[in-house]
DNA sequence: TTACCTCATTTTGTTGACAATCCGGCTTGT
DNA sequence: ACAAGCCGGATTGTCAACAAAATGAGGTAA
């Protein structure tokens, strides 16, 4: 669910997607010095590959590197969290809005029953953190490949959601709100079914917004590490 | 002004500015199934750094890559510029919200001032769509970074603003307003001076859209060629 | 004549070795 | 004793050769 492999055919896609989910997943430490060779032997291939995938990683904002000096995880913190999402509130925005006036009657009957689903996991495995976030997750995928956006859903499904996952690991982060923010995508899809542009991206930005401040809030209570 | 070079030290990087540039330049036609040995042989370099570089830009979307097939430049409609413009829109009204909320009063007189020396390159230069365009990006580009947002900045002026002049350039678009573009910036740096992000964001967005409904008319009227 | 199959050439993907550069510890002078 | 300069080790950047795969041409069969 996480990602469709697509015929991985070349080394350095693949050294590509295991750096990503490697960063990702916060197998990899912020701030941390690694070596080509170590992430060579670590991941079974060479130096090749390995290094057209570190530019890649480094076009995206996962790592940094200085010449001769070696690359190190991108650091985070809290503060650019709540940057993404604002970031998030208004592309999302016009992803629902042009979702709505270009999704097909079909992908809109997949998005409900998706949202169903999302509901019956919701029940069963009260309060397990992983599925809620695989559901929100699959919930806005869905809406960024509806807008019929190629550049907006590229930016969004190749840079930002990673990038979300990414600190949200990091910081050890969980949505926490699984039925209010099933609420909301309800509200939003039910804006959609109705071509209601205007009213799906207010609805979106604010369901962003909320989440936003769910995590404003966690900061403040001082439950995130920074 | 396009770019501070900034001590391209590796050859990668030397490769990725000049694939970049020349694909935005249109000196790479779209389409074009270009080898990796011929673009050796033109920019003076080996297949190492040029294949890193290529992954570089396949990741921004710049072109396109099948294993073993080769790479093309990416091919690009009118009906995709206005999609970006769809994105900037949201995008950089963020960016004015933002900026207008942490810009400093120092950024700002810079602003300002740049705005004046645009107003009289427009007036000496009239006419001249290079400086229009130049003063244009460097207008937005004071504003992203003004935002404090560093992904945000990161995307606008990694990503989409490269991408707009791509367009712009394959379509042979100029901006074509520039006493109109000029008086909306002003009004959006006078709303910035004021700390009035909300202000700044509705200007900047009415701005862009003013600019991609331009552009949709002369796509109307048959003046671009898609 | 057309369609399909085979084969050769060209191009890409990969590998290993070479050279340039930086970091850490050591020596040396004040 | 402390600071500055220097040297060795290690790591990165670069290069040229090898192997795998796909495109295109050519031939043969229906």
């Amino acid at each position: 669910m996480v990602q469709a492999p697509a015929q991985i055919h070349t080394r350095a896609d693949e050294a590509f997607d295991c750096l990503q989910t490697a960063i990702v997943m916060g197998d990899l430490a912020p701030g941390e010095k690694i070596g080509e060779v170590e992430l060579c032997s670590r991941f079974n291939l060479t130096r090749g590959p390995l290094r057209e995938a570190l530019g890649r990683l480094e076009s995206r904002g996962l790592l940094v590197r200085r010449p001769h000096a070696g690359v190190k995880v991108v650091s985070v913190s809290a503060e650019e969290l709540l940057e993404l999402y604002r970031i998030r509130e208004v592309m999302e925005g016009l992803a629902a809005r042009q979702a709505a006036e270009r999704m097909t009657d079909e992908e809109i009957r997949d998005l409900k029953a998706t949202l169903d689903s999302h509901e019956k996991m919701i029940e069963e495995a009260q309060g397990q953190a992983y599925y809620q976030a695989e559901g929100d997750y699959d919930f806005h995928h869905r809406i960024a490949t509806g807008s019929r956006n190629t550049k907006l859903a590229q930016m969004l499904l190749g840079d930002l959601y990673y990038m979300v996952r990414m600190y949200r690991y990091r910081l050890s982060t969980s949505a926490g709100r699984p039925h209010m923010a099933l609420g909301e995508h309800r509200r939003i899809v039910e804006a959609i079914a109705q071509r209601d542009g205007e009213l799906a991206e207010f609805l979106m930005k604010r369901h962003i917004n909320a989440a936003r401040q769910n995590i404003e809030q966690k900061i403040q209570q001082g439950v995130l590490t920074i």
